[in-house]
DNA sequence: GAAAGAGGTCACAAGGTCAC
DNA sequence: GTGACCTTGTGACCTCTTTC
């Protein structure tokens, strides 16, 4: 149903926005219309600049029960004369309203009808001058939708006329309280209906972001009658040729895309000087707490900010650290999915695995020597709780960034609070965080450092040993990535969801690491190689870093030339050209990394 | 992508205009660009009628917000009304807008991206007649700039669709605001891809000069209008405000060689945004801020090229070409500048000195060997900070920034414009990028990858080999560095000016570089090792890259075999392990560098 | 007074035109 | 065919009016 867009009619459409999107009000905007008009037309995305990002999370219709005609509603206007002006949107209760001609986010009740600027507009230019428009060029049932509005103005125009807009259904002034609260009423109806119909539906909408689409599709108004075909055939001229080079993917027009999502919209609300990460997270909470404005559920005070906090206590410290070396990197650019709406979505059962692959695999390489193991299942197998979240969804929501395999799943679920996702995040990799930190302190030497070197370099390695340890988690001849929670998921699935280039060049990575046959001794050395050589700004003591290093790369070349035979300098030389690498891998995801947490 | 800017996404260009007279001088150093066109492109620039006299000269970036509660508009179209009113041109806050598609000044957002006139009509006419044109006659890719557009139909309708152009991408209507914000965000960003080094590293390649100067553009701009605005309050607690010079002296503002990022005050423009200010604290000491934007999808997909125009003609068909690929960088963020005023300071005028020193000295060093020496004579009249300089003070100025042995001096007059020190600074450096460029070019093999790779590998790696190549300048034993005037300061001079961290950093890895005693075969070498090893997102060919290290490195193995006896095998391994060092000064780099262009 | 819509305004873009 | 101009809308904002 929702396929086929082509049916649509706009009714009184309700988009719920949810906070949880983006924290940062504008920046949504983005991805929610890139998703939705794909999804009607291989077609470009056609920019919603109008829709004021925050608005959006899912859309739900609301049909109101009452036909135009009538009035009133209660609403509120996001207030354009307020400081932030956003521009005017009306909304219930946190819910977007939609333009019953269009679909298009509505900026009040005008003309008896919830319907945006433009028909607003276009409706009055037509009655004040009593525009007779050209005739329709094809069946004079054009769908009347944002993107293809401006086509057919004489279809247009039945369509305002089809919704109620009539001069005479004005209706001015304050709303009346009662009103508003019955409107209330029935749109929570809706909703709910919504939601016990198709939990399916519902999780996919809370995938998308632009409110027009979702509803058009579920739109169930008998009414407008007229609706369908249209997208197709007439308008799309354009479907044709522009569209399809939208989900190119071509490393040429890949770039593009990433471009093209990653719009930036700015974010510094603040001041805030030197903070730490702590402090970030803090604000994002409060981000989200303030644009809650609906879900009820989440208001609790304010979440422990620290996403560490979560599970473990101890060692939380190192931890920390860690943490915060990942997040300070660099800039955050910020990075995006493109959405490939339309394309088809699998949804991940198909995918899914038994998690023995993770925890065997992996668990061999550091083992050997220092090793770590986790104790098993039980770590890695942390929270469900995405579980619930069946989301095949294809759009690619905000949270892209968390398309880790560190996660137990690529899918999130976009009604929650963008803290109880770091939060899982959190928890699902700490494990293996603490594993790093053990496997660490077995290394040789390593304890002998001083605390703050042996800090130093675990804020700065841990993701390079992690991402060693963790290599063999991405299959490269299977083309597919296997997530902690132990099930596996196709690259391109994984990309449709958001993953960039980070994941390639991680796959490249791994690719190439298995590439050299390490047995599990060798990369056992060659991990701790890795830690030792990570980023030593801020050591203290550098020769006994290096003396260390040295050491281990000793070490490491002789198992190497005694386990290689002729192949053996160059797998040396190859390995320690890996050093480089993780480095540049490091630096990348601590941009996005760093991107998720202001732009959760 | 993760290390500097630089990498690719379609941005947009920018250019600024530089209306009237060629005022500024300098900039111009394009100019002497121009002369030295391209070889590629046999033909001299062809005129450029349409385009407003005053066209061009490099593009770059952009900045300074303007007011925003007012009216001023953010975009503006050169009146057409007016009599003389060449055609419409697109421009923001005096940034002219280039064409996606060619390159040429856009005249607005014709289907969903910013294109001119001719584009415009082109794909009006391709998609309402549907044609079908004829196929190309050479690869299917060709490259659409101005001078060459009509040549092939095919391509160039094809351009067009890939860079969005769509009926259903079609924006009606004014501009709203936030969409204006959003575009002046990313042209900032843009402006800052520019900055960064790589930047016209295709041209170069080319045989091309740099077309600009990185950014004057934001002159005019910043000084017209109170720009920064918003800079203030809230946002940036201290130092913002333009008119109390501050004198940050807290130990963090200390940070960086480059950047001196601490007091990053983030210039939120409007309150209405959802931005929110990251703060980060890096290791340990600098902190900086910076605010990231990112919109998921906005509409049009990057932002687009601006030209400005400068008073310099020089056209820039190719170097748009390299302009597209650096401000593709990730869209992510959105910076702002902050009109720092510092108070005392003075002008570097007197520091100011003859190139020459640069343009021979180190010119011969990479030629045929590396290093580069360029202590010696009576050039390098060691000259200490303090003496034209008022205030040795410990009291950092905000550009410390730029304290970068690539510049000329480590003093900044602080009354100068920022992006008069960032012009400087360019054109100080980029002689030296430039010999990189040729350097590249003479390693065998190397011009044997494809353009795009050699430019990738050129972004990515550029400083690296510049780090490299210029390590001689850091000399540990008189803990003295050159500067590429030729003149030595004091460490101790140098971090009271601000150098932090990375400067310690340098230093380390210059002294342990030359530890090694490499001699100028193995330095060369070793310099082509570092460039081929360059961080590998965005390669296309990776493995035509790893076949071209991998030959290298053999070299320069059997090369360091060859010379130094029992150590050698250590001698190799250390040289190979300086690579992830010098991923880490990369990033490091970047960071200050992008710190210095969000924080002038 | 505050909220909320009708109408007005005018920055902007789609399309049409017609010398090249 | 092309693309500089022109004509005809469009729709983001704003002001003015009505209603609570
Ligand atoms: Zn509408
Ligand atoms: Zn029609
Ligand atoms: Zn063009
Ligand atoms: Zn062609």
């Amino acid at each position: 149903m929702p396929e086929d867009a082509g049916t649509a009619k706009p009714g009184g459409v309700i988009a719920y926005i949810s906070s949880g999107s983006a924290s940062s009000p504008e920046s949504c905007m983005s991805t929610s219309s890139s998703s939705s008009s794909s999804y009607l037309s291989t077609s470009p995305t056609p920019p919603r600049p109008s829709l004021p990002s925050r608005a959006v999370g899912m859309v739900v219709d609301i049909c109101p029960p009452f036909k135009n005609g009538q009035r009133g509603h209660g609403v509120e206007k996001a207030g354009r004369s307020s400081t932030s002006a956003k521009s005017s949107i009306t909304k219930i209760n946190g819910m977007v309203l939609l333009c019953k001609v269009c679909g298009d986010v509505a900026s009040g009740f005008h003309y008896g009808v919830h319907a945006c600027e433009g028909c607003k507009g276009f409706f009055r230019r037509s009655i004040q001058q009593n525009i007779q428009y050209k005739k329709c060029l094809k069946m004079e049932n054009c769908t009347i939708m944002r993107i293809n509005r401006n086509r057919c103005q004489q279809c247009r125009f039945k369509k305002c006329l089809a919704v109620g807009m009539s001069r005479d259904a004005v209706r001015f002034g304050r709303i009346p309280k009662r009103e508003k609260q019955r409107m209330l009423l029935e749109m929570q109806n809706a909703m709910n209906n919504m939601m016990s119909n198709n939990s399916q539906l519902h999780s996919m909408l809370h995938g998308h972001q632009s409110p027009s689409l979702p509803m058009e599709a579920m739109t169930s108004d008998s009414s407008s009658s007229s609706s369908s075909s249209s997208c197709s055939a007439s308008d799309s001229p354009s479907s044709s040729s522009p569209s399809s080079p939208q989900c190119p993917q071509d490393s040429e027009s890949v770039v593009s895309m990433d471009t093209n999502s990653s719009s930036a919209s700015s974010c510094g609300s603040d001041s805030g000087e030197d903070e730490s990460v702590v402090t970030v997270n803090r604000r994002h909470q409060n981000a989200f707490a303030y644009k809650q404005e609906r879900s009820l559920r989440q208001d609790q005070a304010s979440p422990s900010p620290v996403a560490l906090e979560t599970g473990c206590e101890s060692r939380m410290e190192e931890q920390q650290e860690s943490w915060n070396s990942w997040n300070n990197s660099a800039a955050g650019r910020g990075f995006q999915h493109c959405s490939y709406s339309n394309s088809q979505h699998v949804t991940n059962s198909v995918y899914r695995e038994e998690s023995e692959v993770y925890q065997q695999q992996p668990q061999q390489q550091l083992n050997s020597t220092p090793s770590c193991e986790p104790s098993e299942d039980s770590q890695f197998n942390t929270q469900t709780a995405s579980s619930g979240y069946n989301g095949p969804t294809h759009c690619v929501n905000n949270r892209a960034h968390l398309v880790c395999p560190m996660n137990t799943s690529p899918y999130v679920d976009p009604t929650k609070p963008s803290q109880e996702i770091w939060e899982e995040f959190s928890m699902s990799f700490t494990p293996a965080v603490r594993e790093v930190v053990d496997f660490a302190k077995r290394i040789p030497g390593f304890r002998d450092l001083s605390e703050h070197d042996q800090v130093s370099l675990l804020k700065a390695g841990t993701f390079e040993v992690l991402m060693v340890r963790f290599a063999s988690l991405f299959n490269m001849v299977e083309r597919t990535v296997t997530f902690l929670s132990g099930k596996r998921y196709n690259l391109n699935t994984l990309r449709s969801l958001g993953a960039g280039e980070l994941l390639n060049s991680m796959c490249e990575f791994s690719e190439k690491l298995a590439g050299l046959r390490l047995d599990s001794d060798e990369m056992s050395l060659f991990t701790a190689v890795v830690l030792v050589s990570a980023d030593r700004s801020g050591i203290q003591d550098l020769n006994s870093v290096e003396a260390l290093q040295d050491k281990l790369i000793r070490g490491l070349r002789n198992l190497v030339m005694q386990n290689h035979g002729e192949e053996s300098a160059t797998t040396f030389t190859k390995l320690l050209l890996k050093l480089p690498e993780l480095r540049s891998l490091n630096n990348m995801h601590s941009e996005e990394l760093l991107s998720f947490k202001v732009h959760p």
